[in-house]
RNA sequence: CGGUGAGUAGCGCAGCCUGGUAGCGCACCUGCCUUGGGAGCAGGGGGUCGCUGGUUCGAUUCCAGUCUCACCGACCA
């Protein structure tokens, strides 16, 4: 490809609404340009990376038995009102009529559409398993885009759907996609955890998301630092059991705690540690059911443990006048002793070995100190609350401690279940002609949120410095002199070469100063560059840099194109 | 939807407080010069100041409304 011929807008100043690196560095690299909130037109040079991630995906998918189909973007009503989403999705479903006044929405999930096809066309156990995948763009009316790829409205993914006639045949797709999904990053070249997840509003049983590690992810995980366990620390399950408190129950004691709202303050005015207290929390359901949180106090709740546990649907903390109308007591003095209402009270499991704890007394500036549950409180339920801590023990091998990371969730896979089929009737005959529901999975890749992701993990401080998989060209040719005829011919007859040798090469023929290609080429990440000038070709050489470790290697001529086959080969076959 | 901030040339911004018909850097066009890290000189083109209404002799500037965008919270590939 001729530089000069090509499309690459490059910008010299960063954007100033691009908040992270990989946005701005795409928009920078002319990569991408935005139309409309959260709505991107992909350029050549970004098309061409997101082309290589998608054959990737298209590979391994192809080697793990999926089947490739195309699905529409447009969906009709109809099949989201069976399901029972039309009316859970909310918002985020972008809904819209036809002429006719039907119903329809733009796809941000293909559950429906894939299993109305199924359920028309698999009448077999014969026909299992089976497992379609499409790569296609999406549509989610996010109420927040934001980062350029990383949350777009319009986004292209891949998704894949498996079909089996049991639990433990839908278990074996799950990890044929599993492995899939692991080759797939690992021959990206990214730094990446598999981890445990929550379902959300896809469901299902279980589900693993796929982790970029980026200090600017949007998501926390933590993995054991000895055995393989990892989660998203909305998942994390809380390894502490154990009490800290003395055993001989003391008298319960009413204290004045004048203005002492926090723990940190309670504690530190009665002179105890935070762990010898309970902290209470009341959160609300959007039906305005209450419920009491009790946890240590200086342990923190996650509001998705305590929210699945409860089965609502939205959960938040109570306001001012609920708790006042529960408790009796404005925030900061609250506790499970003489509520006004019979409101369930959750306990994290810590607290059940807890004795002689300082809470509060529902009372303004009151604490109770020697509180012991069963004499003084009760409490409905022990629950795993907590929100996992870096450094607490692994609740998997209990050797190893848990270590926390940001991450961007490039890749989600989930046990379905028969959720959706059960929903559509989507059924077969078995061995003995007798009628079952369809075991589903579903597996999704962000494509453009990897290729961000990977820019996110792989750049400095001149610009994108591509995995070699990923990368829109291979390497580049830059003339440093034009006007030089030979330099100009030494060039065109090295980018020759490389064409013929099956190198992707972008030929920097610009007429432009050096300065302004050697800044291009580097903002754009191609891995390798050939400098072509007189002063090395005088003796019969060119210089051959490497983007990521910046090393300059002088060459001669003759051996440019197959050192440089060989370089582009080992990369590639490296992550195989 | 709630909270914050911003809309002035393709991009990044100033001007607005104190109203008088718009400016800087980069980019773009022409010419000269230059060719190993975003050069230099000279000349030039481009803006109904987001939109609507109000106040005023006069509004980019003041007021009201509205739209869009970004950032902080719940969703998610």
């Amino acid at each position: 490809m001729l530089y000069s011929r090509y499309f690459i807008p490059t910008i010299k100043e960063t954007p100033s609404d691009a908040e992270v690196i990989s946005h701005q560095l795409m928009l920078r690299a002319g990569m991408i340009r935005k139309l409309a909130s959260g709505i991107y037109n992909y350029l050549p040079l970004g098309l061409r990376s997101i082309r290589k991630f998608e054959s990737i995906v298209r590979e391994e998918m192809n080697k793990a038995d999926a089947i490739e189909m195309l699905m529409p973007s447009v969906q009709p009503a109809e099949l989201w009102q069976e399901s029972g989403r039309w009316a859970f999705y909310g918002k985020e479903l972008l809904r819209f009529k036809d002429r006719k006044d039907a119903e329809f929405c733009m796809g941000p999930t293909h559950e429906e559409v894939i299993t109305d096809m199924v359920r028309r066309e698999i009448k077999s156990y014969r026909q299992m398993p089976l497992n379609f995948y499409q790569i296609q763009t999406k549509f989610r009316d996010e109420i927040r885009p934001r980062f350029g790829l990383m949350r777009g409205r319009e986004f292209i993914m891949k998704d894949a759907y498996s079909f089996d006639v049991d639990s433990s045949a839908a278990d074996l797709s799950y990890e044929k996609m599993f492995n899939a999904y692991m080759r797939i990053f690992e021959r990206c070249g990214l730094n990446f955890r598999a981890v445990e997840a929550d379902t959300g509003s896809i469901g299902g049983s279980s589900s693993h998301e796929f982790m970029v590690l980026a200090d600017s992810g949007e998501d926390a995980i933590v993995s054991c630092d000895a055995c393989r366990y990892a989660a998203n620390v909305e998942k994390a399950e809380s390894s502490l059991f154990t009490a800290v408190c003395g055993t001989v129950a003391e008298p319960l004691q009413k204290v004045s705690t004048p203005e002492m709202k926090t723990i940190a303050e309670v504690a530190a005015f009665l002179n105890v540690t935070a762990d010898k207290t309970i902290k209470t929390l009341v959160y609300a359901s959007d039906a305005g059911d209450l419920v009491m949180a009790l946890l240590r106090g200086d342990h923190e709740l996650n509001e998705l443990k305590l929210k699945n546990y409860l089965g609502w649907d939205e959960i938040q903390m109570a306001s001012e006048e609920q708790i006042l109308a529960c408790t009796g007591s404005p925030v900061g003095f609250l506790g499970p002793i003489g509520l006004k209402q019979d409101v369930p009270v959750i306990a994290d499991r810590v607290i059940q070995g807890m004795t002689n704890v300082v809470l509060g007394a529902n009372e303004k500036d009151q604490h109770y100190i020697n509180a012991n549950r069963g004499r003084d409180f009760e409490v409905s339920g022990f629950v795993d609350i907590r929100a996992v801590e870096a450094g607490d023990a692994c609740p998997r091998c209990q050797s190893g401690k848990l270590e926390m990371w940001r991450g961007i969730e490039v890749g989600h896979v989930f046990k379905l279940g028969t959720k959706y089929s059960k929903a559509l009737n989507a059924t077969y005959l078995d061995a003995n002609g007798r009628e079952q529901v369809i075991f589903m999975g579903c597996y999704g890749i962000g494509i453009g949120r990897t290729v961000a992701a990977a820019i996110e993990q792989n750049h400095d401080e001149n610009g994108i410095i591509f995995p070699v998989p990923i990368a829109p060209f291979h390497c580049s040719v830059v003339a440093v002199n034009t006007k030089d005829a030979g330099v100009m011919a030494a060039a065109e007859e090295i980018y020759f070469c490389l064409e013929k040798l099956g190198v992707e090469v972008l030929f920097d023929d610009r007429d432009e100063r050096p300065g302004v290609k050697f800044k291009d080429n580097d903002l754009i990440g191609i891995p390798l560059r050939i400098v072509v000038g007189s002063k090395g070709l005088a003796e019969g050489k060119v210089e051959l840099k490497i983007r990521s470790t910046g090393e300059v290697l002088p060459l001669l001529l003759d051996d440019v194109a197959t050192t440089v086959k060989q370089l582009i080969d080992a990369a590639l076959a490296h992550k195989l």
